[in-house]
DNA sequence: GAGTGGTCTAGACCACGTT
DNA sequence: ACGTGGTCTAGACCACTCT
């Protein structure tokens, strides 16, 4: 008796996977549920409504609680700086500045971020290694008109991203995965054929509504990103 | 005053996010916390908590809660089914049966699924339209160990995803993201060219630890992925 | 109108980990 | 040992939304 949160969560999803409860139906309301595991309507309360965050049911007031009919709903990912995720895989990580410049902001990156007309940004082309061998591809742009302070920071011994963290929180993100073909000039740092299939993350980050920078990730031939739910 | 879980969250974040508590840096417990917004401390602790699940900060019993060096921790990816996904972008959707067989399963799969050394397996090849347009090609594995009864069902009008989410719940999943090179088939089936770089997901799914599925999705080229956070 | 989930409270005890 | 978060309770009122 008096189960806890864990203890009715973890009941209340046994009986949705062994088909208890099947896909679509309605589960009893807290109350009885409470009755059910001798606890307090709130305990019930937080164990449904984690497994509504987790997609598993849905609820509605006054209609009551049910199964969900895909229960797949989501996944998540983390999302790791390339030196930790090289290093908790046990490999040397080894970082390179390959390009500096400063410049006008071209006009797909204005579009991307919403920035105005003469912004300039620091461009970054920077190789991540793993125990020698080419990783990752990181092509940078960070805006000057919030960070003109990164125009005087020392990118050469490690990465912008390892810099941004501890510059600027954020508020607000975007990120894509896609494959790519290879270019002469990723196949030239990736050490593959220009043509190869590449996975390729972008990301864009705002903060109070104003963009800070823009990065596109590209992984060399074969990296994916996997995970469990 | 009296404050909602809401409101806490929404202010604790906007101060993490202007950079008045920084990263790294302790931020007051909840009984001052409480204190400080005129509620009780069970409203903070839900508060502070789905900031914690966020991946804003981080708690330890005794240590406190502290702001996360590295905010940007994780992102969530809706998992739409084909026809939802399509549907949604106001296209046509059409689906068509491209192969159906029953044979024992390959080593590969054997290895991925934990499956036994005997085990018959249904293997489908599906198109997925929209508008028309080829949008997906999928490569499913279903095992006939656990599901007998897909032997038997018609899938020349509606995709297996669909049966399969009505005909059983599933209690574990890998999902992985990957970029291939369009072999021969996927060029014929997808109206590309042999090598396109093309975005593709791959699902192996369990139920009570015992495999269901396996299914290899891949989208037309210039696909994205695409969430906020 | 009535039934359901959504949230808040004030207090209590517990579990963990730092000291 | 002690301070912190983790959780539970019993009750209350509110906000939706279905009928």
């Amino acid at each position: 008796m008096t189960a806890t949160y864990r203890d009715v969560k973890a009941d209340i999803l046994d009986k949705i996977t062994r088909g208890v409860w099947a896909p679509g139906s309605l589960i009893p309301n807290e109350v009885e549920l409470a009755e059910t595991y001798d606890c307090a309507r709130a305990t019930v309360n937080r164990a449904v409504r984690e497994l509504a965050d987790a997609g598993m049911v849905e609820r509605r007031r006054k209609a009551g609680t049910r199964v969900r009919m895909a229960p797949v709903r989501q996944a998540r990912f983390d999302i790791p700086l390339v030196r930790k995720e090289i290093e908790d895989r046990g490999a040397r990580y080894r970082y390179a500045l390959v390009h500096r410049d400063v410049l006008p902001a071209p006009d797909w990156l204005r579009a991307r971020l919403k920035l105005g007309g003469r912004a300039e940004v620091l461009h970054l082309v920077c190789m991540h290694y793993a125990d020698g061998i080419p990783y990752q591809f990181e092509d940078r742009w960070i805006s000057l008109e919030i960070l003109p302070q990164a125009r005087e920071a020392d990118f050469s011994q490690s990465g912008p991203n390892e810099w941004l963290v501890a510059e600027i929180p954020f508020s607000d993100a975007e990120i894509s995965f896609l494959a790519v073909p290879a270019d002469e000039t990723l196949a030239a740092h990736l050490g593959c054929r220009a043509g190869d299939a590449l996975f390729q993350t972008e990301r864009s980050t705002w903060w109070q509504g104003r963009a800070i920078t823009f990065v596109r990730l590209c992984f060399r031939p074969g990296h994916r990103m996997t995970t469990r739910y």
